[in-house]
DNA sequence: TATGAATGAGAATTCATTCAT
DNA sequence: GATGAATGAATTCTCATTCAT
């Protein structure tokens, strides 16, 4: 009954439908069946191209994933000095997860509530947090101070979760500004709460 | 054929259960069945004491949010400097965090994958960051600075997102200490990037 | 809306339908629907008590394998001369093929024709051929033949395997009398086709 | 994509991987793509040349049972005595089921189990048992013996059944030799278990 | 109180088969 | 002649939930 399209593209069309079907409705209470039909085609199909459920599920995940790190990478000036590229850097991420609500959510909230995913996660994570802890490292040695690298890897985590916890928050508020969060996170991680909290604060 | 125990007991044994299946689990693929089984006891007498399913999650919920907020509560001196209160709550957070592995954050985590607990959910998040909110506020009264009040929760939410990925971390390295753990965090929240990165730390 | 039964009675009423309906359609065809239909009970039941469908087809091949080792072995006197032994157990295996055509179809036919059932099925007949080749070996040494020990099961192998094909046959054929199909097995076996073909027979 | 050829040669490798792909999987669990796969060619090309399953496996079985057939024919000199006809045909047999066993495996295992192709078999086995019935009775004839038709089919029954059993320990034991095996198979049938179990043996 | 027995409903997955190109 | 795209229809299996005892 349908039009016949060319496997790359409908490839794309089931990703989109089940990004969003994982993102409303969860994983588990997702159904195959529903993301089917949202993607406007019959269930043998996704199958087919796609695979079972959990591989449909990595495979959204992975193109979220590379959408993410690439805009981000893209927003990052290379001569820049360390704050300004971590606002940039930032920037880019809140302004991506802002217009990608769905993607995000599927990415952090449901691949990290399934323990089945754990493995499939912790890959992604480490690669941002070692791309973070890279920006650190190089910063650190800008300013001549003496460090333990095992520490940057550390504080990085701090910092990944820190912006997750704040993306899913902007996830959840659609009034929210993601330029705003990220001067928010910027006040919060370069400047300090002992300093936010006399008052200082920081401006791009 | 189970010796009959007081209501309020059975109840516990049937909550620890819960908490340990839904967290190994997450909360769809945790079944009746092996919470029953967990819990020493059949299923009917799970349905009579605690309802179904959902009721039953939003009551691990619950105990779990009290136990962690009470935990916090009580290790935070009301006399205390700004950072001193941050220091002991942190403490609390990263000890109890440590010592009760499978309860509040893996709950936490299933609770905001599944839409369908977004109410309750929103009571408990609220619990919590009028806690941390309020310490901030606090802090920043005494310093006699003006501030908005929406932002106190959206700093709330970064904290919480960093600890929680630090403890994430922590789970990995047993080497790492939780006390050194929360000394990080310290340095992170309290001192800020610039300062760290300058070579200033932060001492208890 | 069932009576409720204990678990003993409800396995047998399972296995006797399942074997009905395997015998009647086939492993593969045979739908865990239609067993659980004409078990009188709901599919649920099913898999609960018996595991899955392969499991369930194992379970009915072992207590039919273990009615008809049982049959057989109850049928020969120890203190036989070994035709008569051989008679007498070849009788009571025909017979038992005859009166439970069904249970017969299901162990060899459907077994033998599914690769995946190789190894169980592989196992069921070295237990009878051992046997088997016992009764041969036992019958030579009160011959005084001297004779290598591997030919035994080479044979043993042939008879059963000749045993097996006819009651195949006899399977299909409703009007075949058992007793007959026994004693035509005996001259095949004992009397051999050179003198059989010169018009000797058989008697017991 | 493929080279253009001719249509007969299109339909013998469909066949051939027919054929064995059913002997692999069995008729159930085979699926038309790994057939299609296997033999090189789309899936609608199969159906276009060979029509549905059910009907290619039908085809298999035809081609398989008259290549038998043909071969054990040609194996057996008119002229010969009984036993050397006989033992012409088992060596025959033998060596072509040890050649083609996935065709042996279709024919005899698959067939037999689904009882939807009860008649296209009945048709198949009549020829079989008819050459086999036939060269007994010519035996029985030169012989001078009386014998009731109905005695020969089941003979030739018990006949295949030894000799398919034989078979499949041959192919468990790379070490036997056919030819072994074919006289083993004649001692087996011809001398019989009395007089072999007196030291007799049968001799070529 | 306590539980073994029971099920309705729904999920993933697979397959033979057919079009449109 | 040849194939990638597409699907209707099963089928296995699981689970939350409820009775009857």
């Amino acid at each position: 009954m349908l039009k016949r399209l060319p496997r790359v593209v409908r490839e794309q069309q089931m990703l989109d439908a089940a990004v969003k079907v994982f993102a409303d409705r969860g994983f588990h209470a997702a159904s195959m069946d529903e993301i089917a039909e949202v993607a406007g085609i019959s269930k043998p199909m996704v199958y087919a191209y796609l695979g079972t459920k959990d591989e449909l599920f990595i495979a959204c995940l992975q193109r979220e994933a590379t959408r993410l790190l690439e805009t981000v990478a893209a927003g990052v000036l290379p001569a820049a000095t360390p704050d300004e590229q971590l606002w940039n850097g930032l920037r880019s991420f809140f302004t991506f997860v802002g217009a990608h609500r769905d993607g995000w959510r599927v990415l952090y909230r449901q691949a990290r509530s399934e323990p089945h995913f754990a493995g499939e996660l912790a890959g992604m994570r480490a690669r941002i947090v070692e791309v973070v802890a890279g920006l650190l490292e190089s910063a650190c040695a800008a300013a001549a101070v003496p460090a333990r690298p095992g520490d940057f890897v550390a504080m990085a985590y701090a910092y990944v979760g820190a912006a997750e916890s704040l993306a899913d928050w902007l996830a959840d508020h659609e009034e929210e500004d993601p330029e705003q969060t990220a001067t928010r996170m910027m006040n919060f991680v370069w400047i300090g709460a002992e300093s936010l909290l006399q008052g200082r604060v920081w401006r791009a």
